[in-house]
DNA sequence: CTGTTAGCGCATTCAG
DNA sequence: CTGAATGCGCTAACAG
């Protein structure tokens, strides 16, 4: 006969207790407040939860206690590349934190972003975060009245539904076009995804640039094909095109190939800056230039202010921007040419 | 005097119940078992639901019902690219039948695998998924104990935990060193990362083969970055290099852009051959050839796996080989040199 | 079709 | 430092 035989039925903390020779309650602190029972008992429980095999219920401890230890994140889609530092950071920070990360996608679709904030909701999460703004206006009050912490991210506003972390789209585009202007070029073009972000970034270059100019605007995800595909569109329109701003690293890398496989030299016959300075960037051939964003610095700022809201603690700043970055690289390299 | 006060305290599903003017169970079966309860009940039960802005509680009910509707998904890394079709379709599956994904990851590490385990099944998810095998012993003594559907991926075994949805990575290996013979190569190198998958496809390979190469192993994760420093090193162990296999598509990339840099023309100089086929593989000039592998089947057939085991169905076959397919393209078009 | 009764497993009161 | 009682919000059983 096994000197420990295997549990069928599921081990409780019930068991530990009883194992251990102490009451319910004196176990559930050993283990969740140790600091209030001593040490030889904490060892007997310790003991106990090894023998008995217990793995805690959290679903029962939450509903006491009213803290799930989970974190609710919405991204439109895990597929696109930028968020991806930021979920990872996140999840890390949080899991040191004892918390877990449930992962909902909303589809960049807002009456799937209201149905699946109602599921997640429901699951009773410590905080919330989303990847971008809240778009819809019932999920905004939904979680407004849900009163917990929310951080938005990868993006800014004056009026976010709790906090926010990210950066101004707008001023992107503006220092794109400045730094395109500061070089000269004039036969400018735009390869664009069609998401609300992208849409801010290309407004902020044409309010600087003070006039539009050729936009090839590609559908989610931008991906190094559309890129190519979006170059062959822009030269359509503007055949002297001397430089391209994309809105994504993936793009801006599909131009390349595209320029290189119709000759074009990069940077001396067309400068290419993407955005994202994704772990490739700065190893492709010419090196991109590109705006760099720290998506891993949102993901760890946002579980910052979480974790200290959780903890009760008041968040001063509650609108965080990260900024951003123009790395110059040498697929921008060239000089302008010379006037006149 | 406002008609619908906010309410301060949460609602519960009593106060749904009384707004309805019906019992408590009533209100419940309602929402979660309609087919039990009459049209005009359940049309009254909704609207009290509109009414108070009732947020059904999941932990409660996963409590009693000893269904928490959490599927745990444990990868070594989000940003490894490789598992993200696979997280992305099995997010967008299970979420279509109202679970949602808890998400882990286990950083290659053994002891973080088991730690992580243990948080995660203190959530009770009616089901896991891990990106690769389960790597440690008690982990898989763990998860039988658990008794919850388990479905390892991105691999295959004849003893899974529980079901296995993958693909042979030693055939990969071999398939692939046929490949490059069958062309007549023979002067051959090999960019690998380090993780426990792309070795065995190394010894398949290997295996195949009949002999050994040169080989530059890089630490995860393989990046276009990597490639492009390990095909400095293959070069530095065989100048006259002919073909290389590389375990990703991002460092076959970096082997295009570094060969590209000193002047060697792909496929003519160079055959290069990734691994993932990602979506930029076909659009890369010369596009790559690379190993299909459809990372989202993976996750598709995981969640159908998993949801058959939740809703109590048999599944016949534990172990599920999706297969892999190498696809042919610009990279390594070349034809072998002729003979003599 | 509807209601009553009895917990799920744990943590927060309160008392010692 | 330890313990006894109480209920978190909900659903599975049974009864009507």
């Amino acid at each position: 006969m096994p000197t420990s035989p295997t549990p069928r039925k599921t081990v409780t903390l019930h068991d530990v207790a009883r194992e251990a020779g102490v009451s319910l309650i004196t176990a559930s602190r050993a283990l969740g407040n140790p600091a209030l029972v001593s040490k030889a008992t904490i060892e007997r429980v310790q003991q106990a939860v090894a023998a008995t095999g217990y793995i805690p219920n959290l679903l029962a401890g939450g509903l006491k206690s009213k803290r799930s230890l989970m974190v609710a994140a919405l991204v439109p889609n895990i597929s696109v590349a930028q968020f991806l530092p930021t979920v990872q950071a996140l999840t890390d920070a949080l899991e040191q934190a004892g918390y877990q990360l449930i992962l909902g996608q909303t589809g960049y679709d807002r009456a799937r972003e209201d149905t699946l904030l109602g599921t997640m909701l429901s699951r009773r999460p410590d905080a919330l975060v989303m990847g971008g703004l809240v778009a819809s206006q019932t999920s905004r009050e939904r979680l407004r009245q849900a009163g917990i912490p929310v951080v938005e991210t990868w993006d800014l506003t004056d009026h976010p539904v709790d906090m926010v972390v990210g950066f101004s789209h707008l001023k992107v585009g503006g220092a794109i076009a400045g730094y395109f202007l500061s070089k000269g070029w004039t036969r400018l073009g735009m390869a664009t995804g069609d998401d609300q972000r992208a849409a801010v970034r290309r407004e902020g270059f044409i309010a600087t640039l003070g006039r539009d100019v050729p936009t090839a605007v590609v559908k989610a995800p931008s991906t190094l094909e559309a890129g190519r595909r979006a170059l062959g569109e822009l030269l359509a329109q503007d055949a002297g095109l001397r430089a391209v701003y994309c809105s994504s690293d993936q793009m801006a890398q599909g131009v390349l190939v595209e320029a290189l496989a119709r000759g074009l030299r990069v940077p001396q016959d067309l400068a290419v800056c993407g955005f994202g300075d994704a772990d490739f960037a700065a190893h492709l051939e010419p090196a991109l230039t590109t705006v760099r964003v720290d998506g891993a610095a949102i993901g760890l700022k946002a579980a910052e202010l979480l974790l200290a809201r959780c903890r009760g603690e008041a968040v001063p700043q509650r609108v965080v921007d990260l900024g951003f970055r123009i790395v110059e690289r040498a697929s921008t390299a060239a000089a302008a040419p010379a006037p006149g």
